[in-house]
DNA sequence: GATGAATGAGTGTTCATTCAT
DNA sequence: GATGAATGAACACTCATTCAT
């Protein structure tokens, strides 16, 4: 059955159901989200649902796939435009908090996509590695940054990141990143890829590179 | 009701359930996770299950508590009697990666826990955390790293460590984790604890360490 | 959740889980009666259950205080109309007996209600003796029968027909009260109310009345 | 197997479950009294419970048979060398309202074994009501009593007070029934008994008598 | 498109009973 | 006699999904 709404109602109906399913799987997580709370939620009938979603996994795809280009986007035009790559880094960073603490749901339902979805979770860490990588390779190869692996960086700094986030943000249900905490992660990243260090054996070359 | 186990057979059931329960958790997550499928994998009968735990989550919080001291102490092990604080890193996340590569339970485990039981999450990041910052500040007093942020700086990289491990351990399903990438991440955390670096404002105190 | 039927369809269905559960409960008590029971009598599936009733215990009362409803009207019905307060009381017991040879739910059930639903228990008991003591009340201020206390004899006189019915319907499984038996019992009440008689001390006021 | 204790100590657990088993039905009602609750209770282990009894079933019936006795005993006891029947009759009963208040088991007890074990329910009351019966009828017999059928009337009033044992004892969880309601009952079963009356026929002989 | 009643497989948990020690 | 670990059938209840209206 093809599911693609065909009625300017239908569009509206398919909306508020991923709303509802946003806020639903971000409060109580994937498992304990049935399909009736979602339809309550989103103020429709049960049976409703199945005239818009093939079913728990696919809404639950849709949702999650959705936030991640959401972040991805709000992350690379945060930073476009900005010349300088630390300041680059400080601007992305800052719009995945922002992000984070807008929405949670991202956040506490890819921590559970392990089993749900594996798919879509690792599509959603690709999509976000690769706009960060190539803009580290494109940095390094300028010369902005030091020589590190682009890819093993990219994936080691939005852990950095990620586990930030999941301290600060979301445990503390604040509404945004305390200053000092954002400082402090923009410090170490700074260090991680300062062009000029006397630490490290300096490669030079692309011998051994990831992927 | 007391369920200590009061005979060796009692105690040995009961390891036969964690056991099996950490297998049957890390295959298929916590809610997948049937205490049939447990007490089959324990080649045991259902009621005796409940001989020994209150319920599923009694037994997944044993089983993550357990997991979260042994990698800990698995880490700290490995540090202990090292000198040089890179080095210490070095042995640190390599006793780190290979435990993932061992117990991948643990990882899958955690990263839906948000859920099933925060405090035992908490508890686990908590307890590695406060080793891992402990260890950034002595080095930061005796002068071996820059003057980060402990705290900060130990949340973030051990955000980069879950990350790589996730990626290129449990995704790869690979028994170790690549060199290259080992190498990868330690180039980026020397970058980002390096004693010298013309990178960064130079804090030289303690105002605004976060907690 | 509301689970109010809201369709003819479901209301029927609600109708038949209704009706089965009455026989179930009549046949096996509270505590053997399983749902699964209740609607295979009832030919429906098990989940649909739960589409109509909140739990075990819901229907329960429902079926309960159906059944009280439906005596009280039975008794208060027959009694209508009749004059003579004796008569009134003939009238009464002989409708509570039909009752329970048609319904010998009601009587199983209510003295099992004591552990699984005292409210409901004591609403129905409370219901009928209601009903019962106001009209002895106003057959006394017509001096129809004597001082009693209309609350305290009510309750007993209570108490005496649902022995007699246990006794000589439930235990005989009989259709009907043997006629010996219900003339015995007029006979006994006749006694206890009977406005002229030689026995007890006349109070002639209200002092002392119960409630 | 044999159950009987054959030792003091045999006799003296055996004993410490019968009263803990008292006091756990009293409390729960027999379906939610569960063996190990009994066995907690009682300070033994729950192996043991199953050297003393041959299930929950044999306990259930061997506490209700001694209550039943005992409640027997209490009544007659009381009545015993009371020559007038109304004072008997007082007596029997105030024994009753008294075991009542310091035994709710047997209360509570008594109308759920309708399907617990239907054979001693009836063993119970069929013992009170023959005696009750046997000096109604030889009271009939020296005319102390009007010409009432001595089971009927025995059946009737032990209902009576049945419920206003329940209603004003139980309910109330009182130490002892209100001498309002006492004396409100003992008015009632005088009319109902009382030597002289002009209500009622006067059968005069045992035609129709019940049983 | 929208509705909500119906379905039934599956879950966590309880508990009377057995039995090796 | 006493102990407590082990057993497994049974239960109340949930929920993704279907389908007649």
């Amino acid at each position: 059955m093809d599911r693609t709404a065909r009625t300017p109602r239908g569009a509206r109906t398919r909306a508020k159901l991923l709303t509802a399913a946003e806020e639903v799987f971000a409060t109580v997580g994937y498992h304990e989200a049935s399909i009736v709370k979602i339809t309550e939620e989103a103020g429709v009938a049960l049976g409703t649902f199945y005239t818009h979603f093939e079913g728990k996994k696919e809404i639950f795809d849709t949702v999650v796939l959705d936030l991640s280009q959401r972040v991805r986007h709000a992350m690379s035009e945060a930073s476009t435009g900005v010349d300088d790559r630390l300041e680059a880094e400080r601007a992305g960073f800052r719009a995945f908090f922002a992000f984070t603490a807008q929405h949670p749901a991202l956040y506490r339902i890819i921590r559970q996509a392990e089993f749900v979805s594996p798919e879509v979770m690792r599509r959603h860490y690709d999509n976000i590695v690769d706009g960060y990588a190539s803009g580290l390779e494109s940095a390094r190869s300028r010369g902005e940054i030091r020589d590190v692996d682009p890819v093993v960086a990219a994936w080691a700094l939005m852990g950095a990141g990620e586990l930030i986030g999941m301290r600060w943000v979301l445990w503390e249900d604040a509404d945004a990143i305390p200053e000092a905490v954002y400082e402090g992660l923009m410090d170490v990243i700074r260090g991680a890829l300062a062009p000029t260090t006397t630490a490290g054996t300096d490669p030079g070359n692309d011998e051994g590179r990831v992927r």
